[in-house]
This record gives C-alpha cells, structure tokens and sequence, in this order.
DNA sequence: GGTTAATAAATAGGTAGCCTAACTAATTAA
DNA sequence: TTAATTAGTTAGGCTACCTATTTATTAACC
C-alpha cells in the first residue's frame, strides 16, 4: 500500500473544504424559485426521461436523510402546488410523490438555469477537465456508497 | 469558443449535486466534538505553521460568510474556552480572536481524524488521481473567488 | 383468526448554519 | 466639530437537517 505523502494529505482536506463551501457562490448567483433542497427533490422525481412516482422512503434514501426530513421537504411543496401525494395501492402505509404539471415546469426552468451557471465554470476549466472533474466527483460519491453498505 | 454538449452538462450537474452531499457520509462516520462550521473556523486560525489571531472581518471574508455569522461562532467557541477575544490595539473597532491552548489541542486532534477518514477515499481514488481532483478542486474554487471580484 | 413484531409516514421539538435589519462604538473624512 | 464609514454585536428569521414518538398498515407467528 502506498504511502500518503503527509502535506498531500493537508493539501487534500483543505481543497476539499474550500471545495464544499462553493454552493454558497453558487447559491448566490441565480434568482432561484426553489430551495436548493427542494430543487434537488423535484429534479430525481423529474428523472432524466420522465417523471416518475417515488416513495418517501425511496427518496429518503436517495437523498441519504431521514423521511421526516422528506416528509416536510414533501410538504410544502405540496403545499405550493409542486407535488401531490397519492396512496400505494400495493401498500397503504406509503404514499407515492408524484411532480404536478406546474412543478414539471419549474424544475425545468431550474435545471436551465443551473446549468446555465455551469458553463461559465466549464469554460473556464476546459471540457476535456470537466470531464475528468466528473469523472472524479462520481467515484468519490461511489466509494461513500460503498463504505456505507 | 467550443460548444458543450447538453448530455454532459446534465452528467455534470448530477456529479454536481451528489459530490457535495458527500459531507453528510464523512459526518456520520466521525466521532466529532467539533461542529463542522467550528472546525473549519478553528482550522484557519490554527494556520499550516503556527496559529494567528485573525478579526472577524477577517475571518468573514475567507469563510464567505457574514459578520454576525462569525460572531455568534466565535461566541460559542469562546464559552467552550477553545478561542478569546482581544482586542486590536491599532483599531479598537477591531477585535482579534485567538486559539487557546486547548483550542489548539483539540483542532489537531480533529485534523487527524479528518485527515484518517480522507485516507480511505485516496487509497480507492489512487494517489495520482487524488491529486487531480485536488488540482481540479482548486481551480473550481479559484473560478469563483475570480468571480466575485 | 388472533396476537405480536416490523415497517412507512407523520408530528413535535430541537440543533446547525447561515441570512438581514438594526444598533453601538470607533475611526476616518469633510 | 460634524458627517460618513467601518467593525462588531444583537435580534429575529429561514433553510436543512436530526431524534423521539405516534399512528396506521403489513408481516410473521402461533
């Protein structure tokens, strides 16, 4: 096993901070509509072909926090006409959260937006390491899910 | 200027978004005495050499974050003994904060463990491509600060 | 079929991590 | 000397979670 060079290391943890605290820049670019939270809930419903139906417990784990989080996340956006909540034939105790119309739209309007603000950021880094910084980003996520299970 | 495909934007944001939930796995696993706000807060005072007394101006401009912001941390951390308040005898508008011993005794203590759980995510990323996501990260968060100025 | 155990979602209360508005005191500028 | 600016603090509020508990439903067991 290699061994990890010591100021690396330190050099690694304070990148990685610095790094997390960017959504805050972010954040205060865009005029959004949504909480980030709430864009983030809404976009897994939205999917990447189409909308689909999923459960507070199915959320809850996606999003790695406890359903009474999603279940207030859920909440309001059901109050703001965002989503509805519909009872799982197949199993009374959960109810399936389902994006309205009007939600479909807003969080299509979010994501251009979104993405919108990333480009700036991909210019400046180049796509070639944009690529690589998403190819980095989504091992880092893997191995946190597999340490998990 | 070189025109960014759609599908990738869309893989970048996810990576996006996934990457920076990545915090909440580090924080279950670590037995903290320290908030994650705190930590960072205590991390910059202690410096890479030696610990410095930074003001709360100071201390707002690298966090990102507003002055009460910093005030109300540094309030607690001073009631838990790890930091004090002096005050700045070239302008008493000003006031300094400064690791106590025991602040700084219990940073290290806190780096370690952060720098212990960070060893796990390199040895799966390998060094060489650690150190690339340390680069990348960098020039994200150079990105930003340049565009705030 | 009846009872117990497990599960899904919701409710209530709390912490962490910020923000803005307003205020006080000190410093600088006019 | 007065006015403007600056540094820090206080108060109230929002976002984003958490844990403990409760209610209703389902599964397991006898």
């Amino acid at each position: 096993m290699e061994k990890i060079d010591q100021a690396f290391l330190k050099s690694f943890m304070k990148a990685w901070i610095q790094f997390h605290r960017a959504p805050h820049q972010l954040k205060k670019r865009a005029d959004d509509c949504l909480k980030p939270s709430a864009f983030i809930l809404l976009s897994i419903l939205h999917g990447e072909e189409e909308p689909k139906m999923l459960s507070v417990s199915e959320l809850s784990k996606i999003l790695q926090v406890t359903s009474p989080t999603v279940t207030q996340l859920v909440t309001q956006l059901e109050n703001n006409n965002l989503v509805e909540r519909k009872i799982n034939p197949s199993d009374r105790r959960a109810i399936l959260v389902k994006l309205t119309e009007q939600g479909i739209q807003l969080v299509d309007q979010q994501r251009n937006k979104f993405l919108d603000s990333m480009k700036g950021l991909i210019e400046y880094l180049g796509v070639d390491e944009s690529k690589k910084l998403t190819e980095l980003m989504n091992r880092t996520v893997q191995y946190f899910q597999q340490q998990r299970s």
